[in-house]
DNA sequence: TAAAAATCTTTACGCGCGATAAAAATGGAC
DNA sequence: GTCCATTTTTATCGCGCGTAAAGATTTTTA
């Protein structure tokens, strides 16, 4: 390593003593100028250490290597997981990734598009908030920018989306608790932040129509996403009110059967699937603490792998069609159920 | 709205019918300009959604307004919650925040290092992984560029720590649990991924012996950052080996005793300070999910809030300072004691 | 109302790199 | 040793904006 500091690419061109597109040309694709071309610029690269100006880069190329990724609530383990396969993979592949949260909040889910707007980038991963996602705004985002959807399904917006087959969820748990004990009701928030949420009480119902059973909703208010919270005060509600007629609940998602679990412990209502419990409690996600719940929580895991890779994939398949499909493209994958103590 | 689309900032000044010097000035400042300009300005600015291009922005000014936020794990909702707001913060303040998380891996803590410069922040807000992070890598990267440590300190390394006083956290729950009940012995890895953890051992012993009591330290095997289930195994193996000496633990940290919990829950170990219960257990951090498990978890609490606030305060302190501080600044916030059930 | 101060316009240059066209050099096959 | 294809060099432009200097204009001060 050198002392002399290398300040551009000019310079840097005159001590590997090569001209400065031919280097230019190598930091574009390395595999692009002849094998001991390659060789001289890297042995100056190991002695003097330049890096190109990422901004000088990103202002003259049309296309930057910036990858966009949105997930609408970060503090939710659920997308940090998804969050960080993605992130690996767009390395992987050369491309550099930002990472944002819309915390919850639409207002700063159209401020993160807006950022991501002025970085050009290549391609946008976006899992929207949802329900209070501003539609509109975030249409226009895709007219300008390549955007795979994930997890929560905008119909139309985007040119694909890659996310959970909701109703492989559900079906899977209440064919499961139907099978071996009673049938489930379904506990889920009054007004939900996600669409998943709706349709995996669609499903519920429709699964258990067809297994010719009464469906039984139970809804607890709570707006937000504080869901641990409000599946604990709605579980307690529940009890309370004497709403709850069966002994198996299938929650909406994990972080509210979180909830509903401290609310059965703290009761004394036992849970689980032995004898001597009193409740049977299911749920969907395969939250990243779903294994350490007590009991251990039963649950529909979404597939993490295929979800982020298929995820990523689609997006550098748009990002060399130039931005466009012919057709948008969905994508579901099934949940995988983990039977764990809870049911 | 016009349709016009505008290009660059030439554009915009002439549609404003501001020059472009002052229009960039405006840009840069608002109050820099009259009010009467700056009027006519974002009147234009309301007509036509012009943005400067931030590359060019960022490779002209010699200082940007970006800010680095490094995470060692981005899965560990304790994390997020400060980011959360250390990113919101820095909106604020007029900068652009971003995060990045290391997952762990300290290969990867320095090439984040090695992207963030290439960014050229203002100044970067770092919790490093700790044991495991490239002392020196980081030590080459503080030179370079202002940075705050916070959470974990590396002595001697970055302009200014902001973290928790580990002792207070120690300390409080020790003489709580002592003062109530029997003393407790500690809970922790044998080779803890964070420096806190050995500091908060060390302050365990110390308080022991302050109180004239024998120092119990039960150390479970497990690498890596999946504490939960370190927890629950190192847990299940201090059971079956009658390891355990006291009617009560003090663990580490929350995410190991998310997994102790889980792993008395399954041995039928009653956690919690009545009479009926076999096991009181306490922990450390004030991790989010703490209030909901099963018996919800007694806790000494970071104020988050005050650790946030302090890192970001220290950084543009330290940014309007020109990058470096006189002396090393540390800054420790004391722990909030939360009871709760468990203990 | 004149002078002083503040602000704006004009002009011009530089940042570091991508891109391109034409000229020159290189290397391999025969 | 010649020829041709490939690669590199030379030269030059453009990207969008920061910044500086000099002069013109407006506002403030006295």
């Amino acid at each position: 390593m050198s002392e002399t500091k290398i300040r551009n690419m000019e310079e840097f061109a005159a001590v590997s003593g090569i001209s400065r597109p031919t280097v230019s040309k190598y930091f574009n694709d390395p595999d692009s100028v002849r094998a001991s071309t390659r060789q001289r610029i890297e042995a100056a690269l190991a002695q003097y250490d330049y890096r190109p100006n990422i901004f000088a880069i990103n202002q003259n190329r049309k296309l930057t290597k910036n990858v966009g990724i949105v997930v609408p609530f970060m503090a939710d383990p659920f997308f940090i997981e998804i969050a960080r396969t993605i992130e690996q993979r767009c390395i992987a592949m050369g491309y550099r990734p930002s990472l944002f949260s819309a915390h919850g909040d639409p207002a700063l889910e159209v401020d993160i598009l807006d950022t991501l707007r002025s970085l050009k980038p290549a391609g946008v991963l976006l899992a929207p908030i949802g329900r209070s996602s501003d539609r509109s705004e975030i249409e226009k985002f895709c007219r300008d920018v390549p955007t795979v959807l994930f997890d929560s399904n905008l119909n139309g917006i985007g040119e694909a989306f890659i996310g959970s087959d909701n109703f492989s969820f559900v079906s899977q748990t209440v064919e499961y608790m139907t099978r071996t004990g009673e049938p489930p009701s379904f506990f889920e928030m009054k007004t939900p932040a996600n669409p998943n949420a709706n349709k995996r009480r669609d499903a519920y119902i429709k699964m258990m129509e067809r297994l010719g059973l009464e469906p039984h909703v139970i809804k607890v208010k709570g707006e937000g996403w504080a869901f641990e919270e409000i599946g604990r005060q709605g579980g307690h509600k529940m009890f309370e009110d004497g709403q709850l007629k069966t002994n198996a609940i299938l929650c909406s998602n994990d972080r509210l059967a979180i909830g509903l679990l401290s609310a059965c412990y703290e009761r004394g209502v036992k849970v689980g699937r032995t004898p001597d419990c009193a409740l049977r409690v299911a749920s969907n996600d395969g939250h990243p603490f779903s294994r350490f719940t007590c009991p251990s929580l039963t649950t529909a895991s979404h597939d993490y792998e295929s979800v982020s890779n298929q995820s990523v994939e689609t997006l550098f398949e748009l990002i060399e069609s130039g931005g466009r499909f012919d057709t948008r493209r969905e994508r579901f994958f099934p949940a995988r159920l983990i039977l764990r103590d809870s049911a």
